[in-house]
RNA sequence: GCCCACGUAGCUCAGUCGGUAGAGCAUUUGCAUGGUAAGCAAAAGGUCACCAGUUCGAUUCUGGUCGUGGGCUCCA
């Protein structure tokens, strides 16, 4: 019986496979018209993977597409497509790594000349070239002395780096053209089909990421096998750029970092703060709803507690200095739990004490390096949504699970829906005893379970003192961000000798759990605006109805209606400035308010008001009860 | 911290191949009292980030400092 099977690819088109093959999507639309090209590159054995088999040998076989890894098998063929154009142009470059990865591709490049913005127009022209000379792409396999020969020979000092570390036996080298790469494959089959790529930028890096070896320039690009997509993925950038939280802070006037006085700390103006309370007002609401018990705890502590707490040993590098009270040192807090632990010191602990939610928004301040300060997503001042959790064994599973509850139902109602759950255990050197570490973790996975949510494993990527949840959430336009944390610590316990008095009359080491939902306030507000653009809904946005009056006879109505908003617990903003209403609707809409109410003469006559929706190019005229309505379902409702 | 780029009015930006600068918006003041995305006019506003150097002369060139932005795990 043959080897080979034909199978009905997408295109209607009929091709002879071997058995087992998989063909990878480089384009992501299997079923929507995929390109021959993309298919015939891989087929013809380049980018072969058996490990899947094809179930029959019928002339018709359903046959395992894989887009991820298609995605993947193509951007690195872009990145070699590149570094092949690199070397055209500048013949010293030498090469390190050049991968896919989530979105796009790159190569870390060592050479003489510092890249600017115009290098990489002519390296993307000569990519097109070597794309129309249509180059195969071959798969040569040879030993690793043959290997280190060939690189040493054209002097790819990162190359053979690499190889040395590579175990004796056959490596593979991809060549097109005048250009080889080690290579551990697959490759695409011809550079022909990488025809739509886009180099985006030029960073430095590290060799090796190591901060101590030599800085290479790095170009990052994209490809994909149609013009189309490729300006659909231009078009998403623009839609980060537009989103941008830095941005529109400063168009809806939210905050404000100040360079002379320091970076990563935020200035929250009376928008932003407005906002910043409503959540907070919402969030401490909720949690004596939920069952937890607010703290406020001081900003600064001794060096001994520190001590105790372990902070000073592996922690030191992201906290500042001390300074000297009464010829003692004192260390701004980098966090808030060695407090709440005083307070649970202050008094003996039964288990019918437990369990203990004691939340607090505490801010800390730490130490992160000038380079990754970011708006307000990476700050050195921030307020963390942090609570601990102090229970028995028996409690812990129905502990985490309402925690994680109370989560997934927090991020639903700020509007946020696809959530990941991250599973991550015991890592190398770990601390606290193995026995703990498996129920902690069971009732983590459990939990996880229980919230109908798939758990995805991070094998050893805990951190030392106990396993935890993390929970990344998928913004409106498909990024995601790790916010909420639910970790065990079996290290502070222990420390401070942390006990409850059980049943028996023993004590009893609690179990002791760090959570953060929102993660910290000003980086969830970052994603926040990000996620609505700035057109928060109605409950969060720090104005929600901007009222106009149309001349000076209607400012009395107009606070009337301003008065009673108020009275509803609204936040009306009054614009009765001296301009043209024209004027003050396109600054009330460009401000994104949800609401914006003209007040005429016939609406001061009628006792309505002319409503125009966020989002609506027309307004609509009611009265003002009717309003009032409309808002108590959209705003006092929801909160 | 490191690599690259950038730093001009409150904001967004133009400009000066070396002769101390300009627009729009915002602001202020007049006029205009206007019905759903910018009414008209005038004024005011800058040590061109900071510090050195070269030069008769530096915002422009050179070096440094500070700051901002893009990056610095993702293994050939």
């Amino acid at each position: 019986m043959s080897n080979m099977i034909k199978v009905i690819l997408p295109d209607k088109s009929v091709r002879e496979v071997e058995k087992g093959t998989t063909l990878y999507d480089f384009t992501g639309q299997i079923g929507k018209g995929l390109q021959k090209a993309a298919l015939a590159a891989e087929i013809n054995g380049i980018a072969v993977d058996l490990s899947t088999p094809v179930n029959s040998d019928s002339e018709i076989n359903i046959i395992t597409f894989d887009s991820e890894k298609g995605k993947n098998i193509f951007w690195h063929s872009a990145s070699h497509l590149m570094a092949q154009a690199v070397k055209r142009l500048f013949p010293d470059a030498k090469f390190a790594i050049g991968p896919a990865i989530d979105n796009g591709f790159y190569y870390d490049i060592d050479m003489k000349k510092s890249l600017v913005p115009e290098d990489l127009t002519a390296i993307e022209a000569e990519m097109i070239k070597i794309v129309e000379e249509k180059l195969d792409i071959k798969r040569e396999e040879m030993s690793r002395s043959d290997a280190l020969n060939y690189f040493t020979k054209i002097n790819e000092v990162y190359k053979i780096e690499l190889l040395n570390d590579l175990p004796e036996g056959n490596v593979s080298l991809y060549r097109q053209g005048e250009f080889a790469d080690l290579c551990r494959g697959p490759h695409v089959m011809n550079t022909e089909i990488l025809k739509s790529v886009k180099l985006l930028s030029i960073a430095g890096a590290y060799w090796r990421g190591d901060e101590k070896n030599k800085m290479l320039q790095r170009i990052y690009g994209i490809a994909f096998t149609d013009q189309k997509a490729l300006n659909k993925h231009l078009e998403f950038l623009e839609e980060v750029k537009k989103r941008d939280h830095r941005k529109l802070g400063k168009e809806l006037d939210l905050f404000s970092t100040h360079e002379d006085v320091g970076g990563g700390l935020v200035y929250w103006h009376p928008n932003g703060a407005r906002l910043r309370n409503v959540l907070e007002e919402w969030w401490r609401k909720e949690h004596f709803k939920n069952g937890y018990d607010i703290l406020y705890t001081p900003h600064i502590g001794r060096a001994h507690l520190w001590e105790t707490s372990g902070h000073l040993g592996f922690y030191k590098q992201n906290m500042y200095s001390p300074m000297e009270i009464d010829e003692q040192d004192y260390y701004i807090k980098p966090m808030n739990c060695p407090f709440h632990i005083k307070i649970y010191q202050t008094s003996l602990h039964s288990y019918r004490d437990l369990p203990l939610r004691w939340a607090e928004l505490g801010t800390v301040y730490r130490y992160e390096k000038s380079g990754v300060l970011h708006g307000l997503l990476r700050v050195r001042g921030f307020t963390q949504d942090d609570a601990h959790i102090f229970c028995t064994p028996e409690q812990i599973e129905d502990e985490v699970k309402e925690v994680l509850r109370f989560s997934l139902w927090m991020w639903k109602t700020l509007g946020f829906t696809d959530i990941k759950a991250y599973l991550a255990t015991k890592p190398e050197g770990s601390v606290g005893e193995a026995s703990r570490w498996e129920t902690a973790q069971e009732s983590l996975r459990k939990a996880i379970e229980s919230a109908n949510l798939k758990v995805e494993m991070d094998e050893g990527g805990g951190a030392f003192y106990g396993p935890k949840i993390d929970l990344k959430v998928r913004d409106a336009i498909g990024r995601e961000w790790q916010m909420t944390t639910i970790q065990f610590d079996f290290n502070m316990p222990e420390r401070f000798d942390m006990y409850y008095v059980g049943e028996d009359g023993q004590k009893h080491r609690p179990y002791m759990v760090h959570r953060a939902l929102l993660g910290s306030i000003e980086r969830f507000v970052g994603i926040l605006v990000e996620h609505y653009a700035g057109r928060f809904p109605a409950w969060i946005a720090p104005v929600q109805a901007i009222l106009i009056n149309v001349s000076e006879e209607q400012v009395e109505f107009v606070n009337r209606v301003k008065s009673d908003m108020i009275d509803m617990e609204l936040r009306p903003h009054v614009d009765i400035r001296n301009e043209s209403m024209g004027y003050k609707i396109r600054e009330a809409v460009s401000q994104k308010a949800p609401y914006v109410c003209v007040f005429g003469k016939n609406e001061v006559e009628n006792g309505s008001v002319s409503v125009r929706k966020r989002g609506e190019k027309d307004s609509v005229t009611m009265k003002l009860d009717e309003f009032y309505k409309l808002l108590k379902e959209d705003i006092v409702n929801k909160r």
